[in-house]
DNA sequence: ACTGCGTCTGTGACGATGTCACGGTCGGTT
DNA sequence: AACCGACCGTGACATCGTCACAGACGCAGT
């Protein structure tokens, strides 16, 4: 078993280039809370996450914050590719949010991939391509949408199957490049309708269909 | 002389990848106005400008809308171009801002075409990944930066070498993403410092130096 | 248990931006 | 001249961001 068995459209890739690409990664590990990558520096490898997930974030300024997008496993990291074919240097952060597992194929091997496989080529762009949808989205909300709707929007999403999330007021805002004083005041209005319950560094999701019907709305 | 003059970049392929690229693509022309792509249709050429701008603007349910970036002669679409690789539909709508001359190469083409040249493959993806940089760029005005500040740099790019803006407020808003009550104000605040002229439909950059020195303080 | 101490949360005041509802002005057309 | 649609100005109010500060909570050390 090796490490593409993580990642199914690269396991179909034919001879010999899945062991091309197999041979040159290199699988790397990283605690949570690591700097996977920071602003300005430039990437120097392809990186494919097997575990955990990574949170990538913009900076800005005044220390405010917003994230931009999560890699997850099976995925790679979209920031890292477009840096690496324009030969640029990072924008943004990646933080490992658990501890991770991934892969980094290095520039050169990734160059000679990309040229040599037409399959591995699909692998990587349609990544891209998919990520840069999200990203037109991304930029559609922050710019029309209600912060009320984009925070429930999240706690739904940060939630996942469970009810709970384990987040700060101050992290939440980071999420949606706001302040902690508006994620406070919403979350309050919030409890006062019974749809989540607070508490310090968490909260519960009580009333998910009332939070969906916020979002519909309107 | 063919179209390829137009694109320094593919004017220096090797053959035989210049005379396939030259030979597949169609020179076609749209009048200013023209809707050179809309949300919901799948891309079906890759496209190449010659002549002409595209403004390509994201539009919300409520009728917003923010212009994403533009597109000028020498250039190609970064959402076309990864639609047709990821295979998805266009999000945003492209508009020709002027009439514009540009050269379609249909998909089955732009696929060999990618697969055959490396330095094709290099010339999408560099404009590709650079096109992705200021979208976070985007996204961090977006998100963080002030209103006075973001309609100062737009009017200083609108005007480019002249002073001149023949934009109405409306239209500006639209480039901001903003309500043009907004801008009205800002404008009549500008107005007020001398800073620009206002007419119909126009303005003019009276003391470019001082707009200047708004997008770099604080 | 008591005491600090740093982090997290709540809140009022106010500035900046977005929304709504007007009304006035300008240019071109009939 | 009269009209009409597009463009612009403005007040009132809602929402969101900023600032200042206070209280509450958990943890460490005693």
């Amino acid at each position: 078993m090796t490490w593409t068995d993580h990642f199914p459209e690269l396991k179909k890739l034919p001879e010999p280039s899945q062991s091309m690409v197999e041979r040159a990664g290199r699988v790397v590990s990283l605690p949570a809370g690591a700097v996977v990558f920071g602003p300005g520096q430039p990437p120097q490898n392809y990186l494919l996450l097997i575990n955990g997930t990574v949170r990538v974030h913009q900076l800005s300024e005044a220390g405010r914050e917003i994230v931009l997008y999560r890699v997850t496993a099976g995925e790679s990291c979209a920031m890292t590719t477009a840096c690496l074919i324009g030969d640029e240097v990072y924008q943004a952060e990646g933080v490992a949010e658990t501890p991770i597992e991934a892969v980094a194929l290095p520039k050169a091997a990734f160059d000679e991939a990309i040229s040599k496989s037409p399959e591995f080529r699909r692998f990587v762009f349609a990544a891209l391509s998919s990520r840069m949808t999200n990203l037109f989205k991304l930029i559609e909300e922050v710019a029309f949408s209600r912060i009320d709707i984009r925070l429930a929007q999240r706690l739904l999403d940060l939630a996942g199957d469970s009810d709970r999330v384990p987040m700060t007021h101050q992290q939440l805002a980071s999420e949606l490049g706001t302040a902690r004083e508006v994620i406070s005041r919403q979350l309050t209005e919030f409890q006062r309708r019974g749809w989540v319950a607070t508490s310090r560094g968490a909260l519960t999701i009580v009333d998910a269909a009332a939070l969906r019907q916020l979002i519909n709305a309107r």
